[in-house]
Formats: structure tokens, sequence, C-alpha cells
DNA sequence: CTTTATAGTTGACACTATCAACCTTATTCT
DNA sequence: AGAATAAGGTTGATAGTGTCAACTATAAAG
């Protein structure tokens, strides 16, 4: 019944990712958006970022991050520090309570990867990442390159 | 530098291929948000559709179908005709305009795929959707059931 | 012929994405 | 040094997406 292109494919494909992520979530007991989740992610894995470095590591405009790092500065999850190296910047780290949300998050999300891909081999996942890689890089190449 | 997580990898490719789909549409000269095309493309491959067995079939909100075919309707790329068979809902079904945006809409996604998939084999494509749709299944699968 | 279910519409709201304007601090050029 | 320009970050505005609840009108079931 379902239609097989691309395109309907990657919607439907994102859209059950999404909804058992967000149930994931909500079963840890955290309350936090997808955006929010994936802003307190980036500052996790980028020591000594910055609103920048984040905008740029998710390819996300600065404004949606600055409006995310607000929601999790009030959430309490991270805290920044001034740069001491550009006034204009601050550093951002998880506060004790972020590194709590965060082993959360990880278990929600893993607990989200099995339930995805619980009929599938390691062959099989690896090749979809590889293709899923090979599809992104395809693009953001030739956009690069085009500049 | 990027995240290798499901979750990451997932964002990052609609994220490319909803960019990309967008400016092949633009450049067919078709000036429609993905929620509409995707709503025109379920009009057109589903005969007698009724506004209710697109939202099935898409698996999205009646509310957000309602919407997305009065723009349709607005744009006049589709007609409603009465149900003989049911006083409460209509029929839809493509105008020649509507037939016209769908063979642009058709070559969008057609320039769109080749650009994402151009280093990827067949075999390999296959495969991507197998999985996609193996993880799709896993979950609305064990929704149905659990009902 | 009343109750109940279904098709569709509307309003409200949260979330996501993008753009432009703007302020502050750094950098560059002369 | 001082002016011009660039970069980091914030804010406002707007378009699009997704979901829920209330409501209407018809249809089906008892």
């Amino acid at each position: 019944m379902s239609n097989n292109s691309l395109s309907e494919t990657l919607h439907q494909l994102m859209h059950t990712y999404t909804n058992l992520l967000l149930e994931g979530i909500r079963q840890q007991g955290v309350e936090l958006s997808v955006t929010n989740i994936r802003t307190l992610k980036g500052v996790c894995y980028n020591p000594n970022s910055t609103a920048l470095s984040i905008s740029k590591h998710m390819q996300r405009d600065k404004a949606q991050i600055t409006r995310a790092l607000n929601d999790l500065l009030a959430a309490e999850l991270i805290s920044k520090t001034d740069n001491p190296l550009d006034g204009r910047s601050q550093l951002l780290q998880l506060t004790s309570k972020g590194e709590e949300v965060m082993t959360k998050l990880d278990t929600a999300e893993e607990w989200t990867r099995q339930q995805l891909t619980k009929d599938l081999s390691l062959v099989e996942l690896a090749l979809f990442f590889r293709v899923s890689r090979t599809m992104i890089d395809n693009v953001s190449n030739s956009k690069t390159t085009d500049k």
C-alpha cells in the first residue's frame, strides 16, 4: 500500500523514528523537544563548544541554537562561561543535572534503536549507515565545491 | 566530525533530502510546500481517494489533510465531487493543471534521487529501502498488535 | 427513531526552520 | 591609533509541520 519512493520512505522513517524516540524520552521522565535534545547532545559531545561551533556542527541556523540553548539554560542542564579567547562568545558545558539527563537520553536513544533495528543484522545496519552517509555527503560536498 | 548515531544520521538525511527536493521543485517553477506535494501525490496515486483515505494512507492527521487539500483546491490542482456512496465525503481527483504539476514533481523527485544516489549501486539502494521498510514496519506492527 | 459512529472542518497550540536586522567584540587596513 | 569590516550571538518575524479537541453533518445500528 505504501508508496516506495525515496521521499515517502524517508518521511515515514523519520516520522516513525521521531515519535518512538519521543516516547522513549518520556518514559525516562524527560520533557524536552527533539531539537533541544540534539542541542544538548551537541554540547555534551563537543568539548569547549560555543553556540557557533554547535550551529556549524549540526548545520543548523544559529538563531535556533540560541533559542535551544536558552531553553537548556532555563532547565539548568548547561552553563555558560566567558570564553577567555573571545569576548563575544561563551563556552558551554553540561551541569551535573545535564549529565543525568544525558544518560537518560542515551538510554532512550538506545531503546529506540533496538526497537527499530531488532530484525536487522549488523551488516545490514552498517550498510544502511554507509548509504545514508553517502547520500548526505553527495549533496553537502557538491554544495561546498559550488562556492 | 558528524555524530554517527541513528538519530543524527536520520535528521541529517531528512534535512538534506528535503532541501534538495525543494530546490528541484523550485527549479520546475512549482511553489508548493512538501506537505502539499505529498498530498497531491496521494490524490494522484490513489484513485477515488477521499480526505480520509489519504489521511490513512499517509498516516497523518486528517486536519492536516483538510488544510493541504484546501491549498490544492485554491491552486486548482485538484477538484472535489460528491461521493455518490457517502454524502459526508467527496471524491478527489487531479485537474489537468494538477496533472501538469505532477509531471514536474516527478521530474524534480527523480532529479533529487539522482543527486543523492549517484555514488550508490542498485544493490545498495535496494538494501537501503529494505532496511528502511523493516524499521518502519518494526514499529507500526508492534503498535497495531498492542491494541 | 434514538443512539452511536464516521467524514470532514475548524481552532488552538507546540515544534521546526529560515531570514533579516541588530548589538557587541575582533580583526584588518591604512 | 582609528575607521572599516567581519564574526559571535540575540531577537523578531514568518512559513511550515504535527497533533489534539471540539464541532457539523451525514450514515449506520439498535
